[in-house]
DNA sequence: TTTGTTTGTTGTCAACTCAAACAAACACCT
DNA sequence: AGGTGTTTGTTTGAGTTGACAACAAACAAA
């Protein structure tokens, strides 16, 4: 019992260097997200001294983490000298793994992808050791000589502290050692973690700025299951073991149309996610006497897209169930937005309004400000997720 | 936009006295923890220099945070001068504002109740305001000098920004401005809370080592309705408005027995708090030709450890309830602890083996190591949340 | 060309922790 | 009683860091 004060407080103390640390991150975190930026501007808007920008700033550069760029225009005087993350030179290695395809990808600490490979994503999880240690050794002996590091993003638990995956629902996969056996293979440090937060903590670093200012967000993954990421005070918090934000399995009711990953018909999850949809879409169309059914969630938002009524109104329809977690959300973290993710945000116009209704469920309406938005990220955020874990971790060990 | 920056890095830059500030807070801290203390435990422990300790002491004396009290024992040399939190002076006026009675103390730095008064709350505003005015004034003419200030634990949503009480559903007051009536009466500074959160907060400083060591834990707090404090890495997270932590409004299922207090019947709160208990209990007596409506909770919680058999199978009915609210929770916070306060505590016995069972639904069964444990505050948890308030931001500004 | 502004660097000072030396207080042994 | 080793708390000098002011370089505008 002593031992957990003895060793927290030994990190907690402040000695001589703990100054220049925190300096150190704010002025990164400066350039990275107000790039380009001059060290007399850094200087202004920190109200540090000049000098001890200029002095961080060359320890930066020393370090390798940011590099000049040329001169900006000048205000009257000396033209500033610009500043930014050092980009081109790769520093990541991120590997994303849906149920549907498995992406490797470099990048370098702007989150910029250098190059990309996928396959198909298997059952067979030989296969899937092969594949993913082939593409990540390649990677790996292509560029010696910097200091890469893995990510990876995975659509289930991860124990970021032992470094493995703890469970893959999709696949049924348990204690899989991918982190271990990459780290072997390569020598490189790996982190896994759950894709939805590895999608918040994209979203925070480059997301919309209406998203990265805020400090509070908890970002929903509608795909296969219902994924959580729950951001409080910019920071991604992932409870023990790693698993924190299953609030895809909290209890909705239970006259579910699927049976959840879990086992059960009460999740959020089964009323609410990719699966539940096409499950809800392809029962009514048995029942009204339709054709095949259809296994694709893209292709029923394609139909939705196209102005087909039976998919307009499945889609509005789980707006109602995405809803009432949402809403539970809402009322439980009081944030100040709900950020969605998923193949579900190309038909946002469609289920905009109802979502919106949902998000006014509060103890008391002038509260209920926070915003239910779609994500930014683009196509591919789980991408950007598993880049930005190494990303984050880098920059934190700056010192 | 740049004004968020702005004011965010002006106060996290780190300067000269950051470190000092840093240093000030660990000490105090562990003095407040594991008092009686010497300077060279401290040392030891925080693997500060001695001379370092002396110095941050030497400060907090002069502030009159810590005092001396004598030495210890010694261990084969010099005797240890042994430190505390300096006790017996007032620093704290605590107001606890429940729906059925209003408590106000005086409180030392360690959490000693010096007094303590108490009246029944009543719905009549304009009374609360002259009862709370006039003790509260009372208790501040007599200890004028100390630097008093008053915390504020009510049942309801409060802003900590603004200082004021955005709404208490019990009596549907709404924008009560009782914390800037006590200021302009006293001169005092007021800071006010929900009641899950203060409670939350003093389990963390008063509670059970086992909660105390623990890190992240959610505070269920079952009274007229069912309020949660939710603590993440040590700090009661509040939200947007100070309006996180109202779990007790999700969504359980539409059947509840009561109309809940935000005016839906399928809220957490009304299917699990006392006031559904009551009801689901007068309904069942009803249907069998029983005697009068039981309207007092307490009695019912006495009636069931005498073995009434309804009261008790009512009892455990509700842990259900509770149950499926509390395992939301797991899933989606993963934290170490649920921590249930409120008279049900009183029945822990009959409700803790469906608690428990509750408590293992998770994702993976491995996983479900949370422990669910009953408040260790003793009888008047939100007194001691209430004064907390005030205890934690005086230590947060003791620099 | 002159003047005023902006940028980035250099040198001095103050705050702080650390490490080591030191004095005081004490237990234990002879 | 007296000596020895241990523990506690204080004092002193060294090293790290940021604040501040002075300064040189670069530039726009008059």
């Amino acid at each position: 019992m002593k031992k957990i004060y003895l060793s927290k407080a030994k990190n907690q103390i402040a000695r001589h260097n703990t100054i220049r640390d925190i300096n150190k991150q704010v002025v990164l975190n400066y350039v990275r997200v107000q790039s380009p930026i001059s060290r007399a501007e850094i200087s202004r808007e920190t109200s540090l001294q000049r000098s001890t920008v200029s002095a961080i700033v060359d320890e930066l550069q020393g370090i390798g983490l940011i590099e000049e760029i040329g001169t900006g225009d000048s205000t009257g005087g000396r033209k500033p000298t610009l500043l930014q993350l050092r980009t081109g030179t790769p520093v990541a290695i991120g590997v994303d793994i849906t149920p549907r395809e498995t992406t490797v990808v470099l990048a370098d600490l702007a989150g910029n992808i250098l190059r990309k490979e996928a396959f198909p994503t298997s059952s067979d999880i030989d296969y899937m050791n092969e594949q993913i240690l082939s593409k990540v050794s390649c990677y790996a002996s292509e560029n010696t000589g910097h200091e890469l590091e893995v990510g990876m993003s995975i659509p289930g638990i991860a124990d970021q502290a032992s470094g493995n995956i703890l469970y893959i629902p999709y696949f049924q996969w348990s204690d899989w050692d991918i982190g271990r056996r990459i780290t072997e293979a390569t020598g490189l440090p790996v982190i896994i973690d759950n894709d939805a937060n590895a999608v918040a903590l994209a979203e925070l670093w480059f997301g919309d700025p209406e998203i990265r200012r805020t400090r509070n967000f908890i970002m929903v993954m509608v795909a296969e299951g219902i994924g959580t990421g729950i951001v409080i005070d910019g920071q991604v918090y992932r409870g023990e073991y790693g698993a924190a934000g299953e609030f895809g399995h909290m209890y909705i009711g239970n006259n579910a149309a699927v049976i959840c990953s879990c086992g059960r018909r009460d999740c959020w999850e089964a009323h609410a996610s990719e699966k539940a949809v096409l499950s809800r879409y392809n029962a009514g169309r048995n029942g009204s006497g339709g054709g095949t059914a259809i296994t694709n969630f893209e292709h029923l938002i394609g139909l939705a897209e196209n102005g087909e009524k039976q998919a307009v109104g499945i889609l509005k329809e789980t707006a109602e169930y995405l809803g009432i977690g949402i809403s539970n959300l809402l009322i439980g973290f009081s944030p100040q937005a709900v950020v969605v993710c998923g193949s579900i945000v190309r038909a946002w116009n469609i289920i905009n309004n109802e979502l919106q209704d949902y998000g006014k469920r509060s103890i008391r309406q002038e509260l209920a400000g926070a915003m239910i938005l779609p994500s930014t990220l683009g196509d591919s955020p789980t991408i950007l997720g598993s880049v930005t874990l190494v990303l984050a971790q880098k920059f934190a060990s700056a010192n």
